[in-house]
DNA sequence: CGTGCTGTTGCTAG
DNA sequence: ACTAGCAACAGCAC
């Protein structure tokens, strides 16, 4: 379930177990399989003895940077999973990319739809990466001002949760979490974003912003231990207040949750408390 | 055996 | 500016 807070989480969790640690080789187990685009070639001879200085994130995409100048990308896409294993793990089905360290630490993607991407680029270079030129704020920083968003909203007559989930305005918030932000706002997904008063766009951001920590809060605590190889590997289990709870009861007004597509995605909405 | 959905992103056509 | 549709795919519910 890769949305931003997923994400922040693995990226905590990698924090936590393979800094600092050397490469000793990195490659491609399903070279006749690509991902959502192929992996460079040259990605297997870029990385040996490199040490892992540090892992960021930007938007969905997992960033780890190497003593040698350059910075590997992972887009977990659709199913894409980060899993930490020792040197006898036995290669499944689906695993596609492996970087083992010297101490027989191996990190291995899996991702069997394979919408995910793996890439690397020069980390002096990284703001110039083509995936993040044109993406918006990140909604957990100082850049996702009140006045950024009134910005972002003005104008756009499109629904507001086309425009929050929009990686140009703002970043990581995917299906699920645009949903439950709505929800927690008291907003109909199918509002237009320029219709939205002043109180709305606040507690909208406010929502954002609150629903995303909490979410990575709650990673942070029901991952028991990243290394075992029968754990989902930086997925935990939610319970969303709205989305996926089609005819079932509001939790809010116990009329019933509709379910409605906009732009090919389902969105989940209460028709009562949400206006 | 289908058929229709699914957490992403980016592109194209209208 | 905005929308719909599509493309990449495996797995699962029905």
């Amino acid at each position: 379930m890769p949305e931003l807070p997923e994400v922040e989480t693995i990226c905590n969790r990698l924090r936590n177990q393979i800094l600092n640690k050397i490469v000793k080789e990195a490659f491609q187990i399903t070279k006749h399989l690509n991902l959502r685009y192929p992996i460079s070639k040259s990605i297997e001879d870029s990385f040996t003895n490199a040490k892992l200085l540090s892992i960021s994130r930007r938007s969905k995409y997992i960033i780890i940077n190497f003593d040698n100048g350059l910075s590997l990308i992972i887009h977990l896409g659709m199913s894409g999973k980060v899993l930490l294993e020792g040197d006898n793990y036995v290669y499944k089905k689906h695993d596609h990319f492996v970087l083992k360290f010297n101490d027989g630490v191996q990190l291995i993607y899996n991702d069997a739809r394979r919408f995910g991407l793996i890439d690397y680029v020069q980390t002096q270079h990284i703001t110039n990466y083509h995936r993040f030129t044109n993406l918006g704020a990140e909604p957990l920083s100082a850049e996702f001002s009140l006045a950024y968003f009134h910005k972002i909203l003005l104008n756009k007559k499109q629904p507001i949760k086309l425009t929050i989930m929009d990686n140009q305005n703002i970043v990581g918030i995917g299906n699920i979490y645009a949903s439950e932000s709505l929800f927690a706002s008291k907003i109909s997904p199918l509002r237009a974003a320029c219709s939205l008063n002043d109180d709305e766009v606040e507690m909208l951001r406010d929502k954002i912003i609150e629903i995303l920590k909490e979410a990575i809060k709650q990673g942070g605590s029901s991952i028991k231990d990243y290394r075992n190889s029968d754990g989902e590997a930086g997925y935990f289990q939610h319970y969303f207040k709205v989305y996926g709870r089609e005819k079932k009861e509001c939790i809010v007004c116990e009329d019933k949750i509709i379910k409605v597509k906009q732009a090919g995605r389902a969105s989940f909405y209460c028709p009562a408390c949400q206006n």
